[in-house]
DNA sequence: TCCTCATGTGAATCTATATTCACATCATAA
DNA sequence: TTATGATGTGAATATAGATTCACATGAGGA
């Protein structure tokens, strides 16, 4: 038999596998004989800590807001400044789809229409609540001089989404090939000069 | 029995229709006896016009590249000069999304992991034939002295994909709320911004 | 007109997965 | 030490969907 886990503790490690399983095949890949696996248990014993395959993706997701969120939160507070935060964060999202991190795949193929309606609604909050972290950073670059006032801060964040989403795509479909890095420094600069002063 | 047509026709016929299903359930949601009875057919007589489900799948991407493709050479021909191309792309990508037309969708899911390992690599193909287009013409800007000579074609590119794709997630998550065409012309001034000079 | 092939049909069949269930085993509290 | 509830297991079961197959039918050429 596997080793013994309390239910609360079971439940965090597979919805961190689940996320981890969902960065390499998406939902559509997605499925309990590999998740269970991965935990080292066997199929039947998932639903002794979930009721079924969609209450596993939601905790999964779960795990990815608090990440993603925790991203953003952390680069405001560790920059200097709001440009230099988005910056920050830029970079920071680079470095985990680099690494394979699950975070990169979720953001991509979030809005993957089919699937449960309930998952479909809570990506789209996580989506929303990202965003809108994104858009208090311009706001506060606005309020430093930094960006300009005339900027539409909710364009603009959902603008910076963009910087990093066809990467992904690019990085996923190309792997090595595709320097992320490079790229997310290329482009910061073309946003900075967006939203900047000249 | 139902109205007989040739396996040439047939298959155009189930290829764009599997497309309009894909735009609305995703390949996840898409399946063979929706497929069937939008053309009025049975789920069987799908299999004498194609090979099985991936092969419809195949063919609906052709039809989807082949839309996208004419899209930008249709800007680039009808526009006076390469930003005006970029615009009037970008306001058509926003119309097509609008009229819940299919190009969108798989646009913005084109990523997902997991599934065909031949049609990934088909996506990733039509993704960088779309994004290669787009440089073309931001080249053209350069030649034109519109786009500044500094700014990278191929980065440039990427961040034009960028400015639809988040839009896309939106649209599709909050439907009528979210005014995409609103939304693209604000973009629209950030990016040009981002690659023209002052 | 009659034949034959291409196309359409309805009833199987096959397969992959999710899900359930009866049973086993371990931790721990009394 | 023993009883009990929580956790794990392996063998069913259920179901959705793709795929196959034998048969039907209609259109067009001999």
């Amino acid at each position: 038999m596997s080793q013994r886990m309390n239910t609360e503790a079971r439940r965090e490690q597979m919805a961190r596998a689940a996320l981890d399983l969902l960065a390499e095949r998406g939902s559509e890949g997605f499925n309990i004989a590999d998740l269970a696996e991965s935990v080292g248990l066997v199929p039947s014993a998932v639903y002794r800590h979930f009721e079924g395959r969609e209450d596993v993706l939601d905790a999964a997701l779960d795990v990815f807001r608090d990440r993603v969120y925790r991203l953003v939160d952390a680069a405001r507070n560790e920059a200097e400044n709001p440009l230099m935060a988005l910056e920050l964060l830029l970079t920071r999202h680079a470095k985990l789809i680099e690494s394979g991190g699950a975070v990169p795949y979720i953001m991509a193929s979030m809005n993957a229409p089919g699937g449960h309606a309930a998952r479909r609604s809570k990506t789209e909050r996580i989506f929303r609540g990202y965003v809108s972290r994104v858009e208090a950073v311009v706001r506060d670059g606005q309020v430093s001089g930094q960006v300009r006032s005339d900027v539409d801060p909710a364009t603009a964040a959902l603008l910076f989404a963009g910087l990093i989403q066809p990467a992904i795509q690019l990085r996923h479909a190309e792997g090595e090939r595709f320097d992320i890095s490079a790229h997310v420094a290329r482009v910061w600069d073309l946003f900075r000069r967006a939203v900047g002063h000249d």
